[in-house]
DNA sequence: TAAATTTGCACAATCGTTTGAGCGTTTTTT
DNA sequence: AAAAAACGCTCAAACGATTGTGCAAATTTA
């Protein structure tokens, strides 16, 4: 059923070693005659042989494979930029193993593992709570690794981000120069550096804009539910706010529910400004105001310096932070 | 760095065997002495011994891998999936290999090709085109291959789908019932089985009612562009329909931008009832009437049917269509 | 014609694991 | 005390590919 190598061989009465360098473009190199590399490459077409990539792995020390672990495929900011890393992936002639750690730490840590195991070339990731020891580890003892989206501060971890301080300030200047004074901010988790530099954007242009008294941040999580959540509580309050800043996607989901059994209007009533970008924004009521992370060149990025890695290239500068672009929407009125 | 059975044997006196069978758990198979075992696990312990997956792949000819070849991850419906079938595999201590093909045949034979190659234990995939000999061969040769969402029609290949007939026929009911008559209906991928099974459903429901004269197929793409295309074109025939009934989410988005830049309103002016449905479908304006796949289930099923191949149960039914559901939006207005 | 060179290929080890068979040594049985 | 059984472990082959070395036979050189 599956040929190999010395099938061939045998087949054709020459030596398992004869085969495997007329196959792998070696005939040349080691003198083997044009007669007996034309009747090996006849019979390889003949019986449609491929290499095991097994065996080949396990003789060479390399996979061809590369590790993706991922917060969440379900979540379009990660499944776009799955899509874009195991495009970049494949066009260097590897494939991708891909791991989903739905947002959990332990999941994390046990993927890695998974991964380091099956003796992947390399790994990109999106980190999951703040214990850098075990990629650490891998990262020095194993393999390469390349961190997107999340990273650990003040920690020598190759990664490609945005910059999301620039995203969180330019994001709160948007809504104060449409004259809001009291605008919330609903946070994601709060282990996560993006997370807390959007937020420390948006205190600083609070800040910077003798607005401190009105600075608001809440939530914990990168969901519907806290986005949900946390505009119920923020809309139960005194003093409400005219403008919420939400740090994700799918918070936003969350803020718009909650406004909307509310029964208030956006941006009417109250003006909502989102982070990440996504195509089914633009289709919504209102479509939506927000800061676009440049998901598609981060994770180029990302696989371009962990190939650099890879191939032994050292990389030069190994902590990116791309610029966000803030995209027009409906969703921000002016006071 | 990497250490292996060998290393372990080396520093402690002992065969690699020996440690190979304390560390596969069957010391008490074969007669290993609790001090010894003892030795061994402390040792492996200590240095943090992992096997080679790569090597037990290679000697016992399973991979614990499986592959998935999906059309696109950026499409949310497909995202959707993918993490669902990941999340299934993983829970049975496999990993799996992900392959975007792109919505292109060559891609997805390629894709084919490099998974039998890595000897991947079973592939659940998403053909596209119509040419299934290589899917067949891969299937009957070399590993189990499971379908998910499209399959080959009066073709013995298991599969998983939706009652793509089912939806598309309550669907056109649906526009029916709420008193239109002249309803148009964009489709994608012509050789795509559901495709035509929601086409058909279309044109039953249609002829049912006696609305032969107003049945209206067209488009050729599963994409916002062929939606868009589309649309423009209908919406400049003599003959307008009142509603438009989109094959697939992105055709959706595509209707909505065409049916905006017209300056029409939905549903007011011109009714859209869409296939596939998506949280964010709740959050457009207006919300959409869709027709909503069971996609966890097909996944799970999916999952399930190749697993109980690879353990060699032979499985029941093994080409199931599960229900889609009508989820009520606000885009359908009653004439 | 003998020596040197080139040609054409095969041997055997290796990667890390698994596994049937085997082999001394100790313990039990008779 | 001799035979049988149990114990505790090792040998070596195998999975499929790669690669440095080696060895005849054919060809060229001197």
């Amino acid at each position: 059923m599956k040929e190999s190598l010395s099938t061939i061989a045998e087949r054709l009465g020459v030596s398992v070693t004869t085969v495997s360098r007329v196959l792998s473009g070696n005939a040349g190199k080691y003198r083997i005659s044009k007669a007996t590399e034309a009747r090996i490459r006849a019979e390889a077409d003949r019986c449609n042989y491929a290499p095991s990539l097994v065996a080949q792995s396990l003789r060479s020390r390399q996979t061809k494979t590369i590790g993706l672990l991922t917060p969440s495929l379900a979540n379009p900011y990660f499944a776009e930029m799955s899509s874009v890393i195991i495009s970049e992936v494949h066009r260097r002639g590897f494939t991708t193993i891909v791991i989903d750690t739905m947002e959990n730490e332990s999941n994390f840590n046990e993927g890695l593992t998974k991964l380091v195991a099956r003796q992947v070339d390399g790994i990109i990731a999106v980190p999951c709570g703040q214990d850098h020891t075990m990629v650490d580890g891998v990262n020095s003892n194993f393999v390469p690794v390349v961190l997107v989206d999340r990273y650990y501060e003040n920690f020598p971890l190759p990664y490609v981000t945005t910059n999301n301080y620039k995203g969180g300030y330019d994001a709160t200047r948007l809504l104060i120069d449409a004259g809001h004074r009291s605008i919330a901010c609903i946070q994601g988790v709060r282990t996560s550096a993006p997370n807390n530099e959007r937020v420390r954007g948006y205190r600083d242009a609070m800040e910077e804009a003798g607005l401190k008294e009105f600075e608001f941040v809440a939530g914990n999580e990168f969901s519907i539910q806290n986005g949900y959540l946390e505009t119920k509580l923020l809309l139960s309050r005194q003093l409400k706010p005219t403008a919420i800043f939400a740090l994700s996607n799918n918070i936003s989901l969350g803020v718009i529910k909650a406004i909307r059994e509310a029964g208030l209007r956006i941006p009417e009533d109250l003006s909502l400004l989102s982070f990440d970008n996504y195509t089914y924004m633009d289709y919504m009521e209102p479509p939506l105001t927000r800061v676009g992370q440049p998901v598609e060149d981060m994770a180029i990025l990302a696989a371009k310096i962990l190939f650099d890695r890879i191939e032994g290239i050292a990389p030069g500068a190994s902590q990116l932070r791309l610029s966000p672009t803030i995209i027009q929407g409906a969703s921000v009125s002016r006071l």
